[in-house]
DNA sequence: AACACTATATTTAGTTG
DNA sequence: GCAACTAAATATAGTGT
């Protein structure tokens, strides 16, 4: 009684769409940490809600704390795109250790 | 005879991979498109090879107009990989319509 | 509302053309 | 090498104690 998805919609539903969306991020977490270590590559990931808030960053082939000096606003943005995506990343960055306390915990290897 | 896998090392046949990372790349992206169209919200993701190459980069809520007027480098980074990227930008800026055509087309909504 | 279950949907590793 | 195929592995939507 259950499985997959049919239709790739908008879920109307808050409730169904916020629990949707941290499944699938956890899936999706996990694939990229896989791809990251098959194939040998640095990944980054950013998801944004709608809000603007960042809620995933991650590049598990390289250290933490490497992991968070890379990344910027284009000049272009505009002011306050730049600041809010600014204030996040400074923000996450003061808050790795709890919200990401080292990526590898994060994705058991099975 | 064939399906999943079974442990997540480093892949150290060359071109087994290779055709990894572009099968997983593909799922993933798919994966991306369809955690933002059914939570409604931002995606990005970067996908660097080992020599620093970008080789993913979207996020389909937004127009493709607006997709490549965001990013840019920090400043901290180094002046290599700084310009590295700044350079696979641009030319995917340049080459989106033929790389990126429009993002849904990547991923058919069945 | 976070967890376990599980039937179904989806992804994918290996194979074959 | 590449695309199509397919069996096996994985992800997940709905359910429930």
């Amino acid at each position: 009684m259950a499985g997959g998805r049919r239709g790739i919609t908008k879920i109307e539903n808050k409730c169904r769409r916020q629990v949707t969306y941290t499944k699938r991020r956890h899936g999706l977490i996990k694939k990229v940490y896989e791809l990251s270590v098959l194939s040998d590559i640095d990944i980054t990931f950013l998801s944004f809600s709608p809000s603007g808030q960042l809620s995933i960053l991650t590049r598990p082939n390289k250290s933490t704390e490497d992991l968070w000096g890379r990344y910027v606003i284009d000049p272009d943005l505009n002011v306050q795109n730049r600041e809010a995506l600014s204030g996040v990343l400074k923000t996450l960055k003061r808050k790795r250790e709890t919200a990401f306390p080292h990526p590898p915990v994060l994705f058991k290897k099975t």
